[in-house]
DNA sequence: CTGAAAGCGCTAACAG
DNA sequence: CTGTTAGCGCTTTCAG
C-alpha cells in the first residue's frame, strides 16, 4: 500500500508551473494570473494535493490551532460550550487541540506548557484557576489567552463571564419576592470566582432587603458534596428555599430532598440553579435558573481572542454577559412576578 | 513585550555544544554523554527552551495529534468517552485535535479531508458514518483509523462498540422474565450499527421465546422525536415495558409518560435503556439500562490505534465488549433475578 | 505575474 | 558520543 502524500512540487510539475507558484494558488490573498490558478487546481484536484498545514505553520508562524484546557465534562455546561466553541472556530478556520487539566490539581502548569510546544496560535481556559506565573509565559510565548466562565483579578487577562453578580441578585430578588423567610446557599469552589461573584450578588440583595443568608453549605461544584451539604442544611430548622451555584449541583440536592429526605420541591421549598443546562428543562427536574447565555459568551470569546491573535497589543478585556432567570417549576413563582 | 521563543541553536550556543546535540538531549531514544545532557537541560532550564512539535512533526513525520471526530454533545456518553480518550491519549504522549461534525449531513467527508492536512497520526470517529470512499483516502494517505461506538459493514476498517447483539439480548431475557407481554422498542436512527444490533439481539430473543415486538417507534436518539414515539406509541392499546435504544432518548421516553401522559413508570410500564450514562443513575430517572464499558472500550480503542500507527499492516479489528445490565427502578425486577 | 532561493526549527544519517 | 550536513513541505522575499 503506497502512502500518497503529494507535495506542491509534484502538483507544480504536473502543471508545468514553479512550486511557488502552486503555494500562491493555495495561499488565500496571494496573486496568480487565471491561467495559472486554473492550471495549478487541476492539477492538484488529479493529483489529491492538499497543503500541509504543518510546514505552512512552521514557515508563517501561524498553526490556526487552538488549545482549550478544560476540566469538568460532567458538568454540561462545558460539552455545550466546547461545541459551539470548536464550531465557531472551525468555522473561522481554527481548529481546537483539546487538553483535559482534570483531576491532579497543580497540573494546569503543565499543561499549558505542553500546549505552548505544539505553537497555538491562541488558548482558551475554560473554568480553571491560571497563575499568574502561567498567564505571564504565555504572554512571553505572544501567546493569547481568554479566560472562559472564570475572571481572574489580574486584569492583565481577558475574560468572558456571565454577569455572576447581577445572576446572584435576581435569585435573591426573586425568591424574597416570592415570600420566602429561610433563605439558604450552596456554595460551589471557592477559588472559583463564578462561585464568589454568584454568591456576593445573592447576599448583597439579601442585606439590602433586610435579609441574610439562613444557611449556608458547601458542594464545591460536586455532586455528592451538594447532597452531603443538603443533608446537614436539612438536618435542622430547614430553608424554605435554596439557592445552589449551579445545576449540576441543584440537581443532586432537588434529588436528595425529594428522594431521600421526601421533602417537596417546590412546595416545601424553593430550588433555584445557575447555568441552565439541557438537563434543567428536563420535566423530572424542570429547574428555575439563571441562563448562562453560552452562544453569546462563546461569541465574545473567539471574538476577543481573535482580535488579540490579530494583534496582541490590544488591552485585555472583561466581559461580563447579562442573562435571563429562566422561571420553571422548581421554586414557587410570585404572582405577578416577571423579570 | 518581546517575544521570547527560544530554538535550539539558541540553546546550544549558551550550552557550548552543537545543535544537533541540543536535539538529542530531548529526543526521547538519542544517546547523549551524561555531561552533555547536564549542559544542555541547564541552558535550556535558564532560557525556557522547549522543543517546537511541530517542526519536530515535520521532519520525523509523526505529528503525535489524533483527530478525532465527534457529533452529539449532548448524549452524556460522548463528553464522558473524549474526557477519557483524551486523558488516555494525553499519557501516551498524544494530544486529541477536536472536530465537530454536527448538523450538516455530508460534511463528515470535508471534516476528515481538514483532519488530514493536519497531519494527525490517526483519526478516531466516535459515533459517525464513515462513506468507504473515505476510509479509503484515509488508508491511502497511511492515516490509521478506528470507529469508536459504530461498526461498518465494511471489514477493512476497525471497530470498537459493546456488544449491542448481546445488550438487546439480556434486555429482552430481563423484560420477559419480568412478565412482560406487550413489549415496545424505541428505535434510535436506522443508520447507526448500534441501533441495529441492539434491536437485533432484542427481537431475536423475543422471537425464541415465542413473543414479538408489540410496538415500535423511531426517536433516531433525538429527545423530541422519542417523546413524539412514545405518544403514538401509547395512544393506542400501550404496552407493557419499553426499551429504549439509548438513555439519552429513555429519559424524554420517562419525562413523557410521566409528566405528561402521567403513566407511572415502572408500575405501569417498565422502561429500560442502553450506555448507562451517568444521569440514568440519578435518582429521578434512576434508569435500568444496560452499560457500555466506556473506560474498556476506550482502552481498546487507543490500543488499536496505537498499534496501527505503530504498523499499519496490522489486520483491522471488530472488538465488541460485553457491558452489564444495570438494574435500578424504572423497570420491574423478576423476583430472584440475577443477571 | 512568475521562478529561484532562502529559510521556519528540528531530526536523522553520516563521518569522525 | 559528537558535530556537520541534509532536508521535512511550505511561504516569502527578491529579481526578472
Amino acid at each position: 500500500m503506497a502512502i500518497a502524500k503529494i507535495t506542491s512540487l509534484e502538483v507544480a510539475r504536473r502543471a508545468g508551473v514553479s512550486q511557488s507558484a502552486v503555494s500562491r494558488v493555495f495561499t488565500p490573498g496571494a496573486s496568480a494570473s487565471k491561467k495559472t490558478v486554473e492550471k495549478v487546481k487541476k492539477a492538484a484536484a488529479e493529483l489529491g494535493y492538499r497543503p500541509n498545514i504543518l510546514a505552512r505553520a512552521m514557515v508563517s508562524g501561524k498553526s490556526r490551532i487552538i488549545g482549550l484546557v478544560v476540566a469538568y465534562l460532567e458538568n454540561q455546561f462545558y460539552p455545550e460550550a466546547i461545541e459551539k466553541l470548536s464550531n465557531l472556530l472551525q468555522e473561522k478556520g481554527y481548529h481546537v487541540l483539546i487538553f483535559m487539566a482534570s483531576q491532579t490539581a497543580g497540573n494546569i502548569d503543565d499543561v499549558v506548557a505542553e500546549i505552548l510546544d505544539y505553537q497555538v496560535d491562541g488558548i482558551i481556559a475554560a473554568s480553571v484557576a491560571m497563575s499568574s506565573d502561567l498567564s505571564n509565559r504565555c504572554q512571553a510565548a505572544g501567546v493569547p489567552m481568554v479566560l472562559f466562565n472564570r475572571a481572574q483579578n489580574d486584569s492583565q487577562i481577558s475574560a468572558v463571564t456571565s454577569d455572576n453578580i447581577a445572576g446572584g441578585r435576581k435569585v435573591a430578588e426573586f425568591l424574597i419576592a416570592g415570600g420566602h423567610q429561610k433563605i439558604g446557599y450552596i456554595a460551589g469552589w471557592e477559588g472559583a470566582s463564578t462561585q464568589r461573584d454568584r454568591e456576593a450578588g445573592f447576599t448583597t440583595a439579601l442585606s439590602k432587603a433586610g435579609m441574610s443568608l439562613h444557611a449556608r453549605g458547601i458542594g464545591n461544584f460536586m455532586m455528592e458534596e451538594a447532597c452531603e451539604a443538603t443533608r446537614s442544611m436539612f438536618a435542622t430548622d430547614p430553608p424554605d428555599a435554596v439557592f445552589v451555584a449551579n445545576d449540576h449541583m441543584a440537581f443532586a440536592v432537588m434529588d436528595t430532598l425529594r428522594f431521600e429526605l421526601g421533602i417537596d420541591v417546590p412546595n416545601s421549598v424553593s430550588v433555584v440553579g445557575y447555568d441552565d443546562v439541557p438537563v434543567a428543562a428536563w420535566p423530572a427536574y424542570n429547574l428555575t435558573t439563571v441562563r448562562q447565555p453560552a452562544n453569546r459568551m462563546v461569541a465574545e470569546t473567539v471574538d476577543i481572542l481573535l482580535a488579540k491573535i490579530g494583534n496582541n497589543d490590544i488591552a485585555p478585556r472583561l466581559i461580563e454577559i447579562d442573562g435571563p432567570l429562566i422561571l420553571r417549576g422548581s421554586a414557587r413563582i410570585p404572582e405577578g412576578y416577571d423579570k
